[in-house]
DNA sequence: AAATATATTTACATTTATTAACAAATACGC
DNA sequence: GCGTATTTGTTAATAAATGTAAATATATTT
């Protein structure tokens, strides 16, 4: 029987996953727990009993192999599948999220952006064309991608997230500062780019605090 | 001596805020930790423990003022010291997180947006006119802005960060897909976007396994 | 080829975080 | 106004994550 991994090191992996990416792009070979520890500010400890959570990746006296373990970590997260997805809302985030993520070398691949806005339907976006989303079912039904990205307002969310669950979407990843609540065997990531200013602001203020 | 908040705690104190703002906008008075819990998908005990890291809030039998509980976590967040930011970066990234954030509405102020490329420096972001990066220094020590936001390619974080730092800046928020590392007294909040689309990934791939 | 240094694994102890339980305090109906 | 139902703050119990140390396997050096 598998044992299940804690969702502590699951939310560590993408972060090993962009600091062995980087070693490997660098053209480095091999690394040891020690070094790569010292680089991301963790113990060597937890980054070897993480890993070992997907099996034993490295060799003793030797380390890990950088180009080897990068791609045991992509296998875990699942880039080596090729999931699709659409995008909704083709405004500001939308934009900036489909340009400034490399899809494909992630392993996703972003298939359609959708938008209801005539103003916006037909304009082009990294080399997509933005679609009307009346025919979001039509392509949903014929592409069937894994997950939906959502970038629409956030009065919006809900029911394109009801309307594309009906479709048989399974995964959101959802930007509207509306949190989009877990549904029946529904996986929801929801993304709030204000609570990170909000954790800068603590901290903040918080050290002001120390130092009275 | 005042005991030391953990992280986790910290972490999560975004979240009720947007959860009690939420409330506090629909007119709602009072709330118990009971039903914000099912709203939230947490406990209540974890509420309750939680909340009193900073002081006992609520009143037995009757549960939260909501009003009143807003005021303490944005308090506590120091959203009322009125923290000033720059923006370094008026691409695309930037452009959307200027116009998304509702700064003023969250106790910060968008003070400045920054730029060096000749092609956006002087247009219109939400009223701001990008300014010229040669010229931050004379505005930072004007000014004296708490925080930055870098949004700029991944390439120029480093020496952006850097500069900003001599001049005082004491916080930032990277956006680039690199890691800024922990500099000496200062606090750097990473923001990566592809790491929730990577642990989406992961579920997505999770589940269908668990299937098998 | 043996000895030594390196680095992972595995097991265990410690610390931290979460959940549960309960006594004290308040609100609200009758 | 009194009694009952709520609901918190707090303490105790449970669970989880982290760090440490010992054991094992691999490289490297002499």
């Amino acid at each position: 029987m598998e044992k299940k991994v804690s969702g502590s090191v699951v939310n560590r992996l993408p972060r090993y996953y962009r600091h062995i990416t980087d070693l490997y792009e660098n053209g480095v070979e091999r690394i040891s727990s020690k070094e790569l520890s010292r680089r991301m500010n963790v113990t060597a400890s937890q980054i070897r009993q993480d890993l070992n959570c997907f099996g034993g990746f490295g060799q003793q006296g030797y380390g890990y192999n950088v180009e080897m373990l990068r791609s045991e970590i992509a296998k875990i997260l699942g880039l080596d599948r090729g999931y699709t997805a659409v995008m909704v809302g083709a405004g500001h985030m939308g934009r900036t999220f489909a340009t400034n993520t490399k899809f494909e070398s992630r392993g996703f691949k972003l298939i359609g952006i959708f938008d209801s806005s005539p103003s916006v339907i037909g304009t082009d976006i990294q080399g997509h064309i933005v679609m009307d989303y009346a025919e979001i079912g039509d392509f949903v039904r014929e592409h069937k991608p894994e997950m939906a990205i959502l970038t629409v307002p956030k009065d919006a969310t809900k029911s394109v997230a009801e309307d594309l669950r009906a479709l048989g979407i399974k995964a959101f990843m959802n930007f509207s500062y509306t949190e989009l609540r877990e549904m029946e065997g529904v996986i929801v990531e929801n993304v709030h780019l204000s609570d990170s200013l909000m954790r800068l602001s603590y901290k903040i203020s918080e050290k002001e605090d120390g130092g009275r």
